[in-house]
DNA sequence: CAAAATTGT
DNA sequence: AGACAACAATTTTGT
């Protein structure tokens, strides 16, 4: 049997108009090379490209609205009447929506007199009468009054790409009438944003009553006269006709004297040619990335660069140039520190060399050239490079262009990691490393050395042809210092420290797993001797069982899809039952367990060190992240967590681990760029922060007077600004009611009149200009502080209040970093910088060095930048990382 | 592959 | 009305 025939039917407008809505955030960014705004025609083709996937219509028509007036408006002058006016930028994209549609292969209609419901109404019912299958899309819940067994409503919910299907089940459930009595519902409530009236004082609670009492409009009044007297009968009687004119107006024609046969409805997909020019006109470049677009295009394109082996002689060519070149270090696999080199190409932007062949390395007059810092090189990832270059035995300077930093300082945003990615914001088209390579078990290099080395050349093809532009701009946003001074050098300092590696004892490790394994067995046989049975304690699906169906304990909070037992919730229970005390330290050991005893010795390499990787271009505030593993977040709050520092030891006997951090980064940072005096006048004098914002906000006069929890609470307050405050928040932090809680803050605002300003200035400032700054002119897009989702423009002001803290901080730490590696050669120190922790410097030396690292490095550290406030390093020392703090 | 949980600053 | 503290990475479940 052939499979059943389906129709697709679409409400131009209301999709429209719901896909101008969802993208409107982004309007000024969607705007084609003639100046027309393209949001609703990307929003409406990205919904379109969902639907036709999950529906596969064998037919298809979009319906529009043909004009204001309709045989509706005939019948009651004031239809649609309040409706505000269309926006000019959603008009001027219709026609364009309908000219997409056509190159999509799918017919459009409009009727005069008519509006798109009645032409989706008609054509639905004739599709139901032969028999199809009908989906029906639309932003308009008036439009579920046509599903029926074969014809599902599909709603727009939130944007446009998810929606509620109504199917007359749905319709039942939901309301507790039929499609069909929506009709009526409408008729009896009327219409606000379609501006007709209904019988006073009936909404739909009360319209739904009725209609399961008397099944439509015309019965109600049938048996009106029996009702029993009351103010819903008098408005009843008083409002009849209005009731049977809404309900015709509500009413979507079924027969539209719509000329159109089903047949001429058949969809035959897209016209490749067309759309493809389309897209490009509208400058659509992941839509036409995501056609299946003949790939000789590519092919030619590849085959245009021709490449020249990388030789003795080709070395001899590069090494005696003067001309700044290209170069590609290209690895395979996930961690540059242990994959190996599978290409490498240089270019001078005229002739490309590459080969496969890396004993090319050995080659004394390509190391020379590397390592002189007087040839001037471009790349992608500096860091990388030099990490893989390091296990061939090469040095590398002379990069003055990195393209991975510069792509990351113009836009946080966006596609970062990946040049392919960063090509494509230029409207370059160069493969992604997925693209190329494949994904999955697909994943693997290229068999032919000729494709692989193509793909290198184009590779320095776009930097080469991207330098320029992207230079230029870094310039414009005034980032260029930021680039020239920090970050590049920094990827330098930070390949060393990824290179140099810290020593971990493996010994120390597998003794912690032994001990902890027999602990967690223990606690283990306790909860399932509490809980009356066995079951798994990491699923919180089962453990919810346990505590709040097996043991009656009572919710305190629930999650999406179940029962929440994280840490807060399990806290409140702690005294209601033994088990819940059992299962938190449960928890606390076998994370530990899992991630850092076990986790990390997975990841020490036969130097018995641990390589981290640091990426520099990922985050949204400037801070760094580490990866495989991160060390980052090595325990140190709970004991038996903090015992994994003991592991973590200095490279040779004698040796020491040294730690310096900032005390109170951020809150100083703010306090500079806030300018707030009596925040500014605590830090000069260098009082204890959180007891003094403790006698300022509860009124004390002297600092003795608080008392540890006030300190406590002035300190999550503290913490609370920094973040980008909201009473809610502050609240569930200190458990306190949330009225007290907008107390504190605003006793908090009133007390550092500077820090206020700075909150209300810094939002003002991202509304105007779209994005906020660090110190050192770090950016960040915030295009969701123009949002109308409450949530979303809340989450992007408290951003814009907290980067421009958490970024600046990072930018000091970053030129302390810099500077750091500089004194310690400067000063022939042996002492090796290993690992930073957003506020924190770690460090192996000589027991012999302690004593200068003590005064040297909180020097070089509080001097990195000058700041209105003091800033203050404390240092510690010790055999392990666990007794240097 | 997403969600929940836990770790850090 | 909304239901929210900022920035990260990793492990484990369960679909």
């Amino acid at each position: 049997m052939s499979k059943n025939k389906k129709l697709l039917l679409i409400d131009g407008n209301s999709v429209s108009f719901r896909a101008f809505f969802a993208m409107h955030n982004v309007l000024e960014k969607f705007v084609n090379g003639e100046g027309i705004h393209t949001n609703a025609l990307y929003a409406f083709n990205n919904m379109l490209e969902l639907i036709l996937k999950d529906e596969k219509p064998t037919h298809a028509l979009v319906a529009f609205d043909a004009g204001k007036t309709t045989f509706r408006t005939k019948m009651f002058d004031e239809y649609k009447g309040t409706r505000a006016k269309t926006p000019q930028e959603l008009m001027e994209q219709l026609p364009l929506i309908q000219e997409m549609l056509n190159y999509r292969g799918i017919k459009t209609y409009e009727l005069p007199d008519y509006e798109a419901d009645d032409i989706i109404g008609t054509m639905s019912h004739k599709a139901e009468l032969d028999g199809m299958d009908v989906t029906i899309i639309t932003g308009d819940r008036d439009l579920t009054q046509l599903a029926t067994d074969k014809v599902t409503v599909k709603v727009n919910v939130k944007g446009v790409t998810e929606t509620e299907s109504y199917t007359p089940e749905h319709v039942q459930e939901k309301l507790g009438i039929t499609p069909k009595q929506i009709i009526d519902m409408k008729g009896l409530m009327g219409d606000n944003s379609d501006h007709y009236p209904g019988v006073e004082k009936v909404g739909e609670k009360t319209a739904i009553k009725l209609l399961n009492q008397y099944g439509s409009v015309e019965g109600i009044y049938e048996h009106v006269d029996e009702m029993k007297k009351s103010k819903l009968k008098e408005h009843l009687i008083n409002d009849k006709d209005k009731a049977f004119l809404s309900k015709k107006l509500a009413t979507i024609d079924l027969d539209a004297p719509v000329e159109l046969r089903l047949a001429d409805l058949e969809y035959r997909g897209d016209n490749q040619e067309q759309l493809m020019q389309f897209y490009q006109k509208m400058n659509f470049k992941t839509f036409l990335s995501r056609m299946d677009i003949p790939q000789e295009d590519t092919a030619e394109k590849l085959a245009d660069i021709k490449v020249l082996e990388l030789n003795d002689a080709a070395v001899e060519k590069i090494a005696n140039s003067d001309k700044i070149h290209t170069l590609i270090v290209e690895g395979f696999g996930e961690n540059y520190h242990t994959s190996p080199i599978i290409g490498l190409l240089i270019s001078d932007d005229k002739n490309y060399y590459g080969t496969t062949d890396f004993s090319i390395l050995e080659n004394p007059l390509l190391k020379d050239w590397l390592a002189d810092g007087s040839k001037e090189k471009y790349l992608f990832d500096n860091k990388a490079t030099i990490a893989q270059l390091t296990r061939y035995g090469c040095k590398l300077s002379g990069v003055t262009f990195d393209m991975l930093l510069v792509a990351y300082l113009l836009d946080t945003n966006d596609n970062k990691q990946d040049i392919g990615l960063v090509a494509k914001n230029y409207d370059i088209n160069l493969p992604t490393e997925e693209e190329f390579y494949g994904k999955g078990v697909k994943k693997a290099v290229p068999e032919d050395d000729k494709v692989l080395l193509n793909f290198l050349a184009q590779k320095a093809q776009v930097i080469n042809s991207l330098k320029d532009k992207m230079m230029s701009e870094l310039k414009e946003n005034d980032q260029d210092s930021l680039y020239d001074e920090i970050e590049l050098p920094l990827s330098i300092v930070l390949a060393e420290m990824e290179i140099k590696g810290i020593t971990v004892e493996v010994s120390k490790l597998k003794e912690m797993e032994n001990t902890f394994a027999t602990r967690l067995a223990k606690i283990e046989q306790e909860i399932y001797q509490e809980a009356g049975k066995k079951f798994n304690i990491n699923s919180p699906k089962q453990l919810g069982v346990v505590l709040f169906e097996d043991l009656k304990l009572p919710v305190i909070k629930k999650t999406k899809t179940g029962y929440s037992t994280s840490v807060d919730v399990l806290e409140k229970l702690k005294d209601k039952s033994p088990v819940v005390q059992k299962v938190l330290d449960y928890r606390q050991i076998s994370k530990i367990q899992s991630t850092y005893v076990v986790g990390l010795q997975k990841f020490v390499q036969p130097d018995n060190k641990i390589h981290t990787i640091y990426l520099q271009t990922l985050t949204q505030t400037g801070r760094l992240s580490s990866i495989e593993p991160n060390l980052q977040n090595i325990p140190i709050r709970i004991d038996e967590g903090k015992q994994i520092r003991k592991a973590f030891v200095p490279q040779h006997e004698d040796w020491e681990i040294f730690s310096a951090d900032y005390s109170q980064v951020e809150l100083r940072v703010l306090a500079h760029i806030s300018g707030d005096e009596h925040m500014q006048e605590a830090f000069n004098e260098d009082y204890d922060i959180h007891a003094h914002t403790a006698m300022r906000i509860f009124g004390l006069d002297s600092t003795d007077e608080v008392t540890p929890n006030m300190r406590r609470q002035a300190k999550a307050t503290n913490f609370g600004i920094v973040y980008g405050i909201s009473d809610y928040g502050l609240s569930q932090n200190i458990g306190i009611s949330r009225k007290k809680a907008a107390e504190f803050i605003a006793s908090y605002f009133e007390q550092y009149p500077g820090v206020k300003k700075y909150m209300d200035d810094i939002v003002r400032y991202a509304r105007e200009n779209g994005y906020v700054e660090t110190i050192m002119h770090r950016r960040r897009y915030l295009p969701d502080i123009h949002s109308r989702n409450f949530n979303i423009r809340n989450f992007a002001q408290r951003t814009a209040m907290n980067t421009p803290i958490q970024g600046s901080a990072a930018d000091i730490i970053k030129v302390a970093m810099i500077n750091m590696q500089k004194m310690l050669e400067k000063e022939k120190l042996q002492a090796n910088l290993l690992l930073q922790v957003h506020d924190e410097m770690i460090f192996e030396a000589p027991k012999a060095e302690i004593e200068t690292l003590e005064k040297l490095v909180p020097s070089v550290m509080d001097s990195a930048v000058k700041l209105d406030v003091p800033l203050k390093v404390e240092t510690a020392h010790g055999k392990t990382w666990y007794e240097a703090k």
